[in-house]
DNA sequence: ACCTGAACACCGTTCAAGT
DNA sequence: ACCTGAACACCGTTCAAGT
């Protein structure tokens, strides 16, 4: 953001959120980009939530007409796109695979990375978990030497390549379905490791109640489980390796 | 849905969807209900999707007034969470263990049903897994009794009330997963088993897209991986049981 | 108690018109 | 080329008023 930009956010602070800035100075040409409006949405929405983004709370944020917007984006689903490619590419650049450390160690950080990445960013994971968004063929090439990086460290140990394919999207699922069932409850308004009431007239359940939850999945519960998902596959490994 | 109820319907189709029924008779006392309002809405919503379902839309839909839901739901958000609840008992009821089958049997089962009914039903997916919603502590309670019984199966079989429940969550992401992502193809229009195109100077990832894809998880492969994350849990089992 | 239309604030989008 | 307000269709919600 740019000094000019941070003129008009600050002259847009007290003014009423109707679309326009109150002064009704035109703003000069080529003073709004795309950039600056993708910019300024996430951050706007950062603060109120992506589902309360609106155009003229955009035009407002920004001191421009509500109309500026779409000369540079042909509907607000067009604007969300842009977001979504934007929160895509800063994810993207956290999935570089570590080098120097073994594969286990490898997926670990991985995918602890990204589970803290989208719960640090609660805006890009609902822009790109909790609504539908094709994936551009450009967009996935960006992702293809890490993963192949990533596929290559896992041959070395034994993992043929469809095993090795199979275990990244087997901790891609469950990391993202962790990621946005705590999101859901944060939405709502319950942290992620409350207790659920154990009821006492089903032993064994509230006996795993009493270090688990069934509302959500606090951060030890996540490093448990995925460590108990990388044992299960070096086990598999092993097995057939022996066989 | 009752035969008065099957009238107004028939009424309301070719109006105009502004709101109100074309005769303007006013509807008698008495013959619009809470229950009838949620199934017409999820009727609907499975028509037109859960995010294009308008308050005038569903009244059209009814033959009623527009106002008049606000009787018995002060707010569409309350409409909405009506709707899930009613989601989330049809759910539940699918949940059952099997009875007389292995644990292994039972977990494969259980959550390939799962994933089977929220295929068919993609409002009710919408509804529970792409937004958030509090699982009241009544809804939970209901489930008691079935997650009971599986953690006894699974006990019985060697693991700890601890790892049972861990393995039921373990598997309930990973499907949560493959569930939501599968859904945002949907939405986008991709069907989820679309190859993925191949790299051709990533040797080992272009081997791994022969049989896999990047972009969703297609049936087969979600059978595959269910069933190594079963193998890593047998394995783990066997490995505690002979340490 | 139950159902209703008029009215209001807000939203996304189009369009003709400014510079 | 770039920015704008007026205008429109639509939405969620309130409220005073019907029966």
């Amino acid at each position: 953001m740019d000094q000019s930009m941070r003129r008009k956010l600050a002259k847009a602070q007290g003014e009423a959120a109707s679309g326009r800035a109150a002064g009704s100075t035109r703003v000069e040409r080529g003073s709004i980009s795309a950039e600056q409006i993708v910019a300024g949405a996430l951050e706007l929405a950062e603060e109120i939530g992506i589902d309360s983004l609106t155009m003229p709370k955009l035009a407002a944020r920004l001191g421009i007409g509500v109309t500026s917007i779409y000369w540079y984006f042909r509907s607000k689903e067009e604007l969300i796109e842009a977001l979504t490619v934007e929160a895509a590419r800063t994810f993207h650049a956290l999935m570089t695979p570590p080098r120097e450390v073994d594969w286990r160690t490898a997926l670990f950080e991985l995918f602890s990375r990204l589970r803290n990445a989208m719960r640090a960013n609660p805006v890009y994971c609902d822009l790109l978990f909790m609504r539908g968004h094709r994936l551009s063929d450009d967009a996935l090439m960006h992702t293809w030497p890490s993963t192949e990086a990533l596929i290559a460290k896992l041959a070395a140990a034994g993992f043929s390549p469809h095993e090795a394919l199979q275990n990244v999207v087997t901790l891609s699922l469950y990391t993202r379905g962790a990621v946005v069932l705590e999101r859901q409850m944060q939405q709502v308004g319950l942290p992620a490791d409350m207790p659920t009431p154990a009821p006492s007239q089903f032993a064994l359940l509230s006996k795993a109640l009493e270090t688990q939850t069934m509302r959500g999945i606090s951060d030890g519960a996540y490093v448990e489980q995925l460590e108990a998902l990388l044992d299960g596959m070096a086990l598999r490994l092993k097995e057939k390796q022996t066989a």
